[in-house]
DNA sequence: CTCTTGTACCTAGCGCTGCTAGCAAGGAGA
DNA sequence: TCTCCTTGCTAGCAGCGCTAGGTACAAGAG
C-alpha cells in the first residue's frame, strides 16, 4: 500500500508542480508564452506526459484559474473584515478586486476571460470561486435595500469586470482610473 | 489615368471582400474558424494576398472591428434620439448596446476584447468608435449632475461590458440579464 | 509589332502550435 | 527468474501565421 500512496504523492506534486510552472510562466511572459512544449521544458518532463494529467492546454488554464479563484477569495475575504462600516467595507472589497486584477493580469484572464469549460451558474461552480463570490455578497448585502442580492452583486462585479478588462485593453484612460472605481462605488453605496 | 483608377478600385472592393468575408466567417463560425487558409479559400485568392492588404491577421480583425464601430454608433443614435426622457434614452442606449453584444458576439470580442493594438484614449482613436462613445456621452449627459461626464460615461459603458462578456463567457445566470440591466440603469439614472 | 520592365499573384515552405501513436525501459508480482 | 504492466520517451501529424522566390501577364518604349 505505501508503495502506491508514494506513487499517487509524487504523481500529485508532479500534477502541481505543472499548474505553478503554468501560472508563474503566464504571469510573467504572457499566455502565448505558455505553449505545451514549454511548459514541458519547465517542468523538466517531456510534453505527452502533460496529457496524463490533463486532458490539454485549456485544462490547465483551468486548473490555473481555480487556484487563482482560491487567492482572490483569500484577499477579499481581507479587504472585508478589515471595514465594520458597510460602505468603507465594499469600497476595500472593490478595491482589493481591481487590485488583483491589476497585479495579476494573467491570472485574472484565465479565471474571468479565458477558460470557457468552468462553468460558474450550475451545481458544479468550484468552491473556491463560489467562496470569492461570496465575499462579494457579504459586502453587498448591508447596501442591497430591497433589490435582490444576488443579482446586485453579480452587477456590482460586473462593474468591476468591466472598468478592469476595457482599461487593460486600453480602451480606458489610464490615469482616471481610481474616478471610475470612486464613482462605481457612489452608485452601488447609495 | 482611367486604368490605374480602376485597378485601386478593384483593390479597394478586394480590401472590402476581405474584411467582409472574415466578419461573416467570424460571426457564423467564431474567430478561430477564420483562418488565413480560410479566409484566402473564401475570397478565392492565395493566402499572401491577404498580407498585400494587411500587415496580419490582427491588422483583418481590427479592420472588422473599425466596421462595427459604425454599425455601433448607428444603433446607439437610434437608440437615444427614439426617447425624449433622459432616464428612458439612456435605458435605450444601455438595453441597444446589449442587443449589439448579445446579437454580434465575434463582432463585439473583435472590438473590444482582442485587436489591443487600436488605441483608444488618444488622438488616433477611429472616427467610428468616438461616434459611438458619444452616443453614450450624450445619453449620460443630461444624467451627470456634479460627477465628470467622461468618467461617469465610462464607468456605465463599463458596467455594461462587464454585464455582457460575464455572461457570454458563464459567469453570470442568463435568465437575470434583464433585471442586471435594469439594476445598472437605476444606479446610474440617480 | 516586338522587346523590356514592372507588377500582380501563386506555389512551396519555414518554424511554430496542440496533441497522439507507438515504442523502450524499469519496477511489481508469480 | 521470468512475465507483465506501468511510465515516460521519441517521433510525427495536421494545422497555424507568415514569407521567400518564381511565373505569367499587362503596360510602356522603340
Amino acid at each position: 500500500m505505501s508503495i502506491q500512496a508514494r506513487r499517487e504523492r509524487e504523481r500529485a506534486e508532479r500534477e502541481q508542480l505543472i499548474v505553478t510552472a503554468a501560472r508563474e510562466l503566464a504571469e510573467s511572459e504572457g499566455w502565448d508564452a505558455v505553449t505545451t512544449r514549454r511548459l514541458a521544458e519547465e517542468i523538466e518532463y517531456s510534453q505527452p506526459v502533460l496529457y496524463s494529467h490533463f486532458k490539454g492546454k485549456d485544462a490547465i488554464m483551468a486548473a490555473v484559474a481555480l487556484e487563482g479563484f482560491a487567492d482572490l477569495a483569500v484577499e477579499l475575504r481581507a479587504a472585508r473584515t478589515s471595514e465594520t462600516d458597510p460602505r468603507r467595507a465594499l469600497a476595500a472589497v472593490g478595491a482589493a478586486y481591481a487590485v488583483f486584477g491589476e497585479r495579476r493580469p494573467a491570472l485574472y484572464d484565465a479565471m474571468f476571460t479565458h477558460a470557457v469549460d468552468l462553468r460558474f451558474d450550475n451545481a458544479e461552480t468550484p468552491p473556491a470561486l463560489r467562496e470569492a463570490f461570496g465575499e462579494f455578497l457579504e459586502a453587498v448585502r448591508p447596501l442591497a435595500r430591497d433589490d435582490d442580492l444576488e443579482t446586485l452583486t453579480e452587477t456590482f462585479w460586473s462593474g468591476l469586470h468591466g472598468l478592469l478588462t476595457l482599461m487593460r485593453n486600453g480602451r480606458l484612460r489610464r490615469d482616471h482610473h481610481e474616478q471610475r472605481l470612486a464613482l462605481l462605488l457612489s452608485r452601488f453605496s447609495g
